[in-house]
DNA sequence: ATTATTTGACCTTG
DNA sequence: CAAGGTCAAATAAT
């Protein structure tokens, strides 16, 4: 979580201009640190060294041709091995269009950039790509946060292995982690839903229902399909899920239906119950949801995921009483009739009891 | 089996 | 049009 420098806002300066002030700063701070260690007679610090004095080659360099405007960067571009036949992308004629969606970074916040000797930052990414870049012999990797697909975090990271120097890494940082450790996430118990009636009003529920041991799923009312669910991403959903005013008075969850999800402003919300052996209910992206609605499809789907989840979610705690909120990311599958194997990801959201959090 | 990476195609930008 | 960022099918890793 360090790596994440408090950048801010640029004002109306030029790109380069907020760089070249960023690699100052940095610059000042790997100098002070390189200070700190110049009396330190510990061995381990060795690697400290090392490590800021590529830093500050590495600044001072990047600053100079920022400064300068021109670097004299010149290098052969590597041979691209190519052990790969692939077929033409198919798109263009009846495969989904490509929407509006700009796929290019315009104009993304730089954080900062830095070297390293490993790429561990304490982050998880997942690499999306590779590019030989212009004038650089090694390839540059873009990663993208991990909790990308679930929380929609916008933090990525681009990889290039320094020519001058094998053994380090320039990393480029852009955007900011508005992601949480799932580990982290704490568990909203809402006292009373247990046993608590059900609601009047269930036009924006989806219940799970344990049915001679197996789940199976309904609509609780058609409702549902009547007001439209805008095709909005789940990682909106907030961590701190907010509670409902009616659950607290226990006007949720009723006696012999397992879960619910609940949809408010066309967004899933929350899903809220109480624990029924096999223990586990879950929540899917909206756009799932709405695109196999009623339709075999979310039987099927519903019920690979629900009984894959308590294996998935070890890191739960599905015990006790009341609820707990888990969030993990997976993909769900199953064989659909007509349609085959259809795999989804799945945003799980899974419910035990818990006297305890929160 | 599921999940992550590789890698040529595709796409936007300058 | 070239450069480089992204997608996604194929493939590797678990």
């Amino acid at each position: 979580m360090a790596t994440c420098g408090g950048a801010g806002d640029d004002g109306g300066r030029s790109p380069l201009a907020v760089v070249y002030d960023e690699l100052v700063e940095v610059r000042q701070h790997a100098a002070t640190l390189q200070t700190m260690l110049q009396g330190s007679p510990r061995v381990s610090d060795m690697d400290a060294r090392e490590l800021v004095k590529g830093m500050m080659a590495k600044l001072s360099s990047a600053m100079s041709v920022l400064g300068t405007t021109s670097g004299g960067v010149e290098a052969s571009s590597g041979a691209v091995r190519g052990p790969g036949r692939r077929k033409k992308r198919s798109g263009t004629a009846s495969g989904p269009h490509r929407e509006s969606t700009s796929r290019r970074r315009s104009k993304s916040p730089f954080i900062n950039m830095v070297t390293a000797r490993t790429l561990n930052d304490g982050k998880t990414w997942r690499k999306y790509g590779q590019k030989y870049i212009h004038a650089s012999t090694n390839p540059r990797s873009y990663y993208r946060c991990s909790h990308k697909p679930d929380q929609g975090c916008q933090a990525t990271r681009q990889v290039q292995e320094s020519d001058s120097n094998p053994s380090e890494y320039i990393i480029s940082y852009y955007g900011q982690h508005t992601c949480k450790d799932p580990s982290t996430f704490r568990s909203l118990v809402i006292q009373g839903a247990a046993d608590a009636a059900p609601p009047e009003d269930c036009s924006n529920l989806i219940s799970f229902t344990s049915i001679n041991g197996a789940f199976a799923h309904r609509v609780v009312k058609e409702a549902v399909d009547l007001h439209p669910i805008p095709y909005s991403r789940f990682s909106n959903y907030s961590s701190s899920p907010p509670v409902q005013e009616g659950m607290s008075s226990g006007s949720l969850s009723p006696a012999g239906h397992g879960k619910f999800m609940q949809y408010a402003g066309g967004q899933l919300v929350d899903v809220i119950g109480r624990r029924t052996p096999p223990l586990t209910v879950g929540s899917a992206p909206v756009e799932y949801w709405r695109r196999s609605w009623g339709s075999p499809t979310t039987w099927m789907l519903a019920q690979a995921w629900t009984a894959s989840l308590p294996r998935r979610a070890a890191s739960g705690s599905c015990q006790g009483g009341h609820l707990a909120i888990i969030f993990t990311t997976t993909t769900c599958s199953a064989s659909i009739p007509d349609q085959g194997r259809v795999r989804v990801p799945m945003h799980m959201h899974a419910w035990g009891s818990s006297n305890i959090l929160l």
